[in-house]
DNA sequence: CGGAAGTCGTTAAAGATTTCACATACTTCA
DNA sequence: TGAAGTATGTGAAATCTTTAACGACTTCCG
């Protein structure tokens, strides 16, 4: 496998699944190239930003051309592991849980959420989007060898549940909780903030107005 | 007011509702003072970073004391408009939108859901979470001077439904859904892509090895 | 009261990311 | 075939962000 190779810059890095997914549409409608500019325009990010990071992996275009579509597809499915599937554990079967495991992230995606886990006796046994809901308490024996968790349990139970992850072998956690947990420095920790995401987006606009003509700007 | 505050740093204004959250958090446990090395711990960021972040707003802290918890929390709950609650309209009343109606970003927060819509006549009428659910015909007639609205509609009726959105006079958008939505300069737009953010996670794994010995880090 | 310990605010350096701008090479079409 | 057009890949510059380091001042405690 493509070990190393040469480490792609973080930013670059967290664009390749929109990359990826955009080519894939192009290709669904039967587009056969691509210029970095109509990319731009689709993905909303400057089109030197796209040269900048396609050309981490090589030069994948021709000049004067623009991007062979399936090409490209081709390769970065292989560069995201499109080809192996991910298995992901969720904990806490609530609102926000249900939601994710309803929607289970199905479309064009190396993911997969597995098998399911709550404190909720209610919940224990049933099904939610085809995924088991088993109790919390059968974690350890239960996760195998899972190695991503979403967490959307209460914040108070983030931190405990988290050890519980580490310990049973996971490699990375999508928080969603707004605790800040704490884990080893072996194990990948995002956090996705939802409530702080809306405020900043509140601030940005009473404090960063946009003019008439200024480029808006996302994230 | 304060106006023109000589412009933080984008990356700045996003920690700051983190910092808020957190310092709120101290003050209800009764806590009168803390330092730049204590809240790092509990928000993992680095603590130059945050004194760099608290020094965009003059001096708030005393040498050798460290920050005085009441007087930053004062500060910031009115650097971030804590007083006035930013009223929100939320599109598409399904899986992802039902959990936020349900949630509805109470706790220590600004923002408040007041209206839904949604086109399923089925919804249409009930209330989720306390909010009333209407149906998406009465949009322009019904968002009366509510300035953002978080999409969580089918990326297919994403880009139809901004426009309506902007012709409505909306400023920020909080979009839920995979498509990259098109609006003027004068309106603000930040995606979060759930999808991507799992994507993410699983190619830093497996591309970025964490050492035992390097500090993780976030988003 | 005085010295040790603690912590800020900031200068400066380092690091990361974006953007510009253009030589180069391919494509297209007459 | 050759001229005009197009769009890449990248060096260099600009911009933004983080981190280290430390002087200045405060608190703490014997
Ligand atoms: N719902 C939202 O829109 C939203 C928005 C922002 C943040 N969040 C955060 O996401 C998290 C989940 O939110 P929610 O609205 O889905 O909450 P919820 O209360 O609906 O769901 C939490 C679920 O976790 C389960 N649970 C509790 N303790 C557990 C444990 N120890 N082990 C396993 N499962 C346990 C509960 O039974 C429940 O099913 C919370 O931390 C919340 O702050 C939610
Ligand atoms: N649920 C998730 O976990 C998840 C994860 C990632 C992304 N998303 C994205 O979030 C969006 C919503 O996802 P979901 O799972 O809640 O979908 P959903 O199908 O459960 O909900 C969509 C809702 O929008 C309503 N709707 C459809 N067309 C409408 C219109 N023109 N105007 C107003 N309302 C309309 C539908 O009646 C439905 O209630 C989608 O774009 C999805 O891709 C969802």
């Amino acid at each position: 496998m493509d070990i190393e190779q040469t480490k792609i810059p973080q930013a670059t890095a967290k664009r390749l699944p929109l990359y990826y997914r955009f080519l894939n549409n192009l290709h669904t409608q039967g587009k056969l190239r691509v210029s970095s500019k109509e990319l731009s325009d689709a993905v909303k990010v400057d089109s030197a930003t796209i040269r900048r990071d396609f050309s981490y992996f090589g030069a994948l275009g021709k000049k004067g051309y623009g991007y062979n579509v399936e090409y490209l597809l081709s390769f970065f499915r292989k560069t995201l592991d499109q080809d192996e599937t991910t298995r992901v554990a969720l904990i806490g079967v609530g609102n926000l849980g249900t939601a994710f495991l309803n929607y289970n992230f199905t479309k064009n995606n190396n993911t997969k959420i597995e098998i399911a886990f709550d404190a909720n006796d209610e919940r224990v046994g049933s099904e939610v989007g085809g995924v088991g809901v088993e109790h919390i308490n059968d974690l350890e024996e239960k996760l195998g060898d899972i190695s991503v968790a979403i967490l959307t349990v209460p914040s108070s139970a983030a931190q405990g549940i988290a050890d519980r992850l580490v310990n049973a072998g996971i490699s990375g956690i999508l928080n969603f909780t707004p605790a800040r947990i704490s884990v080893p420095s072996n194990v990948r920790v995002h956090h996705i903030d939802l409530a702080i995401e809306l405020q900043a987006l509140v601030y940005f606009l009473k404090h960063y107005p946009l003019n008439e003509g200024e480029v808006e700007e996302d994230q």
